[in-house]
DNA sequence: ATGAATGCCTA
DNA sequence: GTAGGCATTCATT
């Protein structure tokens, strides 16, 4: 039997930390965001560690038996500031509306309080943890039955994480502290000694007693350093040393009593925690926990009929009775029978797994994935893992393994979703596009593409033989055998041995990049050898081997996934492997790409493309007359750009003018900064000025756009899509210019990139629909941004070409024409350009 | 085993 | 200058 627990919470503490870490106010202004901060610790510790007992200490005045001691104690601290000690009576409210104790003592702070507490508790046997981000209760963990929770990291610290951490016992964290201070509570410390010479010290002797007794035994500099500050090490130790302050431990009162729902409600109310207000429908209290495992069979009919499924990946599948308030779950019912049921409204979790683990079913009337939901809602979660969704925005948390509470929470989920979506006018994009589009990456994923593996082994054969050779030819030359794929060994080997002088520098040492190696080419043939294996070795490495092995484990297809909540921007992404970065440049690709082919006999890969489509949409999001002038009379607009910046007829400009002008047209795309510009260009930042002036000179438009676009950004804290496709940028209003400056990047970037996202899944989706009514057998295999390939029987290529491009055009109507350029082939090889 | 650093493939 | 995925080395959980 596991000894009981009690948690011991520094209120103080968590108050600070969360009203930094969380930014929020009512619609009026009040701060929030301690609160809810508290709110949110307190619920996670309790669901996550379901203590026996808890209590919350709080510091009473600052007045405290330290500052008689000294006057300096915490003298430096700036007074509290001042939204936050609006929000303390709130906080304390809140916390006795959750049935959760509290403990104070005048002249005592929390620490102590906490330490008296704890003392009591380990006498009692119980185990402790202790809840604070104060380094003083590490002295605490002296015993093994206490221990200390981080509630930023989630982590427990016990005796062994502690000397992990510190190198020493607990027993001397005193010792140490009193050597280093603590410069938040004005703790002097022994000025001169830092963490690293403390931890040396104490590692070495133990405590102050020990280092004063053994100073013979210690290097002249840090003695002076100890004789000097006695006094104020002595004093420090005082100070930190934890008092016993006569609190008692009342257990009864320590244990968790039953929230008021009531005051909890209104508090939530008054303080706009809408996520916090408990909505309509399935309640907690109301919902029965206790799933029935099936419903009789004279409800299921009805059930059909008005009730919700749902469903997370594959696994469960319950529906809830409205009527009945009450959950049930299917066993004899398959999956199959509810997602070709068109009357059964459904809700998932991950449904596209859900249909790659069913991938002979039909599936119609599926009405709402959060997942999808939650990734429109704000794309810049690190995951959308459904115990993540719950604790973002139910707030409350789950295990992962507790899959009997799903039920419970997607319901919750779905409401609270399904409210933000259209507070937010996202309805439209989500039931339209990304609702629809999920089966089709789901597809894309069952059928997989068909690999020639015979190509792949040929390919690997050519490559590994002249590896080998640029191998020899890099030892010979270094005159030594060394690890060529160690960019450290070959910077020691070219920099150190051969003498080179290096051009530019990594955090850790001398750049081997391929910027630096190209420069170097010309007069250290090394250099060429170099860049030549690894681009050899890469090849190897990253796109043939992993092709092989994974088209051997599914007979001749291979099956990479597409990701459609991996982007901040929109996009989607694909993964084992990135059919998206396969080589299209240099020596190998287009061997590489032969291995890609039709699955059917004699069949064609037709690839659709956007032609310049990011500018397009540029000149749409911009109204630019320039820009929109020269897509509507067809122009090559990166010989445009550069007639516009060095006062050309587009007929004249030089190839090498236009060069420019292409990077000048990407560098807009990419927000562009003059610094980023000139490193492209390899030109100085004060002549990539010039080129950005003359380019905004010229296209007015783009100029307001871009300005336009920043302080949209400012006022809402993200930018839009031509769909309104949301990107979030928090750093927008950064004090730090560089971070201030890249969120400006991402605010232009973001609604172009993410736009033509939009623009070419509405293409897939209405492509897609219409393969499927014809019944054609034409496939979509994969979509690499602004490019479709299809695997197209030979029949069928003239009647789906027409229909692919001219969906791709149409899917959103712009202020420029829309083209799409056809190649058709055997293989993604060998590709003919297509005039129709 | 895991993560940072470096490097390189795509749009 | 934007957005991704992934391989390797090397120093650490």
């Amino acid at each position: 039997m596991a000894k009981k627990s009690i948690f011991l919470i520094d209120g103080t503490s968590i108050c600070y930390r969360s009203f930094f870490a969380i930014k929020l106010s009512t619609a009026a202004g009040f701060p929030t965001g301690a609160v809810y901060g508290v709110y949110n610790t307190l619920k996670k510790i309790i669901s996550k560690y379901k203590p026996d007992y808890l209590s919350v200490c709080f510091d009473v005045s600052r007045k405290t038996h330290r500052a008689e001691k000294f006057k300096d104690y915490k003298a430096n601290r700036p007074p509290l500031p001042d939204p936050l000690k609006l929000q303390l009576p709130i906080i304390r409210k809140l916390i006795s509306a959750l049935g959760i104790n509290m403990v104070e003592k005048e002249g005592y702070e929390a620490d102590d309080v906490i330490a008296t507490l704890c003392k009591k508790a380990v006498k009692e046997d119980l185990a402790v943890v202790i809840v604070s981000s104060d380094k003083d209760l590490y002295q605490l963990i002296t015993s093994a039955d206490v221990t200390m929770y981080n509630y930023m990291k989630d982590k427990i610290i016990d005796r062994r994480g502690f000397r992990k951490q510190f190198g020493f016992s607990p027993e001397l964290i005193v010792d140490y502290l009193s050597l280093v201070g603590d410069t938040s509570d004005n703790i002097p410390g022994a000025r001169g000694i830092g963490k690293v010479g403390a931890t040396k010290l104490i590692e070495e002797f133990g405590t102050i007693e020990s280092l004063f007794n053994n100073l013979d035994k210690i290097k002249p500099k840090m003695r002076e350093l100890l004789k000097k500050n006695k006094d104020q090490i002595y004093l420090s130790r005082e100070l930190i040393v934890l008092s016993d302050c006569h609190v008692p431990l009342t257990l009864k009162n320590f244990q968790i009593k039953a929230p008021d729902q009531d005051i909890l409600q209104k508090m939530f109310k008054d303080l706009e925690f809408k996520t916090l207000i408990k909505t309509e429908g399935i309640s907690s209290k109301k919902i029965n926990l206790e799933l029935k495992e099936n419903p009789p069979e004279k409800l299921i009919n009805k059930l059909f009929k008005k009730s919700i499924f749902f469903f997370v990946n594959n696994e469960f599948t319950f529906t809830y009775d409205p009527e009945e308030a009450c959950l049930y779950k299917f066993k004899t019912l398959s999956l199959k029978s509810i997602f070709s049921n068109k009357n059964a409204k459904k809700i998932s979790y991950g449904f596209k797994n859900a249909t790659i683990e069913n991938p002979n079913c039909e599936f119609v009337g599926l009405s709402f994935d959060i997942k999808i939901a939650a990734y429109l809602l704000d794309s810049s979660l690190a995951d959308y893992e459904f115990t993540t969704l719950v604790t973002h925005y139910l707030h409350e948390s789950i295990n992962e393994a507790d899959t009997h509470l799903y039920p419970y929470y997607i319901y919750r989920l779905y409401k609270v979703l399904e409210t933000r979506l259209k507070d937010n006018g996202l309805e439209d994009l989500f039931f339209d596009v990304e609702m629809p589009l999920i089966e089709i990456l789901a597809r894309m994923q069952i059928d997989g593409v068909k690999v020639d593996i015979k190509v792949l082994k040929s390919l690997l054969e050519a490559v590994d033989k002249k590896t080998k050779k640029a191998e020899v030819q890099a030892f010979k030359i270094a005159r030594k055998e060394f690890n060529l794929n160690s960019p450290k060994q070959l910077s020691e080997v070219l920099f150190h041995d051969l003498k080179i002088k290096p051009i530019k520098k990594t955090k850790t040492g001398f750049s081997t990049n391929e910027e630096v190696l190209d420069k170097l080419s010309p007069k250290y043939p090394i250099a060429a050898v170099i860049l030549d294996y690894r681009h050899l070795t890469k090849l190897r490495n990253t796109y043939i081997l992993p092709l092989i092995e994974d088209v051997q484990k599914k007979a001749g297809m291979l099956h990479a996934q597409f990701h459609q909540t991996n982007t901040q921007t929109g996009r989607l992404s694909s993964s084992s492997p990135n059919l998206q970065s396969i080589p299209v440049k240099g020596e190998f690709s287009d061997w590489l790409r032969k291995a890609f082919t039709s699955n059917y006999k004699g069949g064609l890969l037709l690839s659709a493309d956007y032609s310049q489509i990011e500018l397009r949409i540029l000149a749409h999001l911009s109204g630019d007359k320039n820009l929109v002038k020269a897509f509507n009379q067809d122009l090559d607009i990166h010989s445009f750009t550069a007639g516009l910046l060095f006062d050309l007829d587009p007929k004249e400009v030089s190839d090498s003018q236009r060069a420019i002008a292409k990077r000048v047209n990407f560098g807009i795309i990419y927000g562009m900064s003059s610094y980023g510009l000139a490193k492209e260009l390899k030109i100085t930042p004060l002549e990539a000025e010039d080129f950005i002036d003359d380019y905004f000179e010229r296209y007015k438009g783009v100029k307001k756009y871009i300005k336009e676009t920043y302080s949209q950004a400012e006022d809402n804290g993200y930018s839009e899509t031509i769909l309104g496709r949301r990107r979030k940028l928090t750093e927008i209003h950064s004090e730090n210019m560089h971070i201030r400056e890249f969120a400006r990047r991402q605010a232009v970037n973001a609604p172009i990139q993410g736009s033509c996202a939009d623009l070419i899944k509405i293409a897939m989706i209405k492509i897609h629909k219409e393969l499927r009514g014809n019944k054609l057998k034409t496939k979509l295999i994969l979509q690499i941004h602004d490019e479709l390939v299809f695997d197209v029987p030979a029949e069928e290529l003239d009647k789906v070409k027409v229909f692919i491009r001219d969906y791709m055009q149409e899917a959103l109507k712009l202020t420029v024409p829309i083209k799409v350029n056809l190649k058709v082939g055997k293989n993604w090889g060998q590709m003919q350009n297509l005039n129709c």
